[in-house]
DNA sequence: CCCGAGATGCGAACACCTCGCAGATAGAAC
DNA sequence: GTTCTATCTGCGAGGTGTTCGCATCTCGGG
């Protein structure tokens, strides 16, 4: 799979890199295509192995460290799932149901705890950091306690 | 530290592990009541240490299967709490609020998610899998973002 | 008290992630 | 375009959390 490193959009995240004085390299930019182009929900191996796909020299350890950056530069997130290897992708802040049983990945609206974040802020003082962490269940293919996995995939309800 | 591996608690945990045919051994004991008796939210690695204080011949490994075989019997639980090892505790299911920060556990109530379980349902035909993953997020000492860390501790609010 | 399924201790292996280091390179300054 | 150097990278080693295989041991039914 190969992905174009030189559209708007990639040019726009390159931008924010430069704009910060860090540079801009292949391992970077191919990093930034990818989780642009690729179906959504990305691990950093996930990632690492279609890089690799075309750029074979890309060590892993660079696409955390390049992950790493790029969240620190706000255009990327990772959520953990549990079990296994956190997944990444870019900013939009979102939720994510995952589901135990087949690992698919359905991604929800901010809205959906808004009330739950304001509960938690009046009652707790918690201040709940959202999207860092999935919910985790049964997706409505499984929700009976039906066996069978599924390779994971990804699901989006706008 | 020491706890009492006899207390009328603890062995009706170890009774339900005799009724499903399977055995009660001196580790499941001291793992059952140090679960019990034990400052809430313990790591596997945490009750081992606990535990080999009086029996350093219980390994690791054990705790785990123990667990393991408790979480099968449903008396125990764990939750993800983002980077880092997962939390046990005994039964009942709540919610556990985690700052980033500090590491403090937050213990919530189950009814905190009742709306948003309903909603998930409704909307996503999606059954969340309640605490079974952390809510992420900064506890009100650490909210603004300052500095500086505690040792975990454990807060309940019932 | 004997026996066998089941549990244990132990170390090795595994998955995910981080780090240290030596060498490469982006990009600013000329 | 050449030079310079802070920053990045490839690489392997290391760390942490968890699982597994296997020989041995033991609970508890007969």
């Amino acid at each position: 799979m190969t992905f174009l490193t030189d559209t708007p959009e990639v040019e726009a995240v390159l931008d924010r890199i430069r704009e910060t004085g860090a540079r801009v390299t292949t391992a970077r930019r191919l990093v930034v295509a990818t989780l642009i182009d690729a179906p959504a929900h990305l691990t950093a191996e996930d990632l690492a192995g279609f890089i690799q796909h075309r750029h074979p020299e890309v060590h892993l350890s660079t696409v955390y460290r390049t992950l790493e950056s790029l969240e620190k530069l706000g255009v990327v997130e990772h959520t953990h799932v549990g079990h296994g290897a956190s997944v990444y992708h870019m900013g939009v802040t979102h939720h994510h149901l995952v589901c135990e049983e087949c690992g698919v990945v359905i991604d929800a609206p901010m809205a959906l705890l808004d009330d739950l974040r304001e509960t938690l802020h009046r009652q707790y003082g918690f201040d709940l950091h959202v999207g860092h962490s999935a919910l985790l269940g049964r997706c409505d293919r499984h929700a009976a306690g039906r066996v069978g996995h599924d390779p994971h995939g990804s699901i989006t309800i706008p």
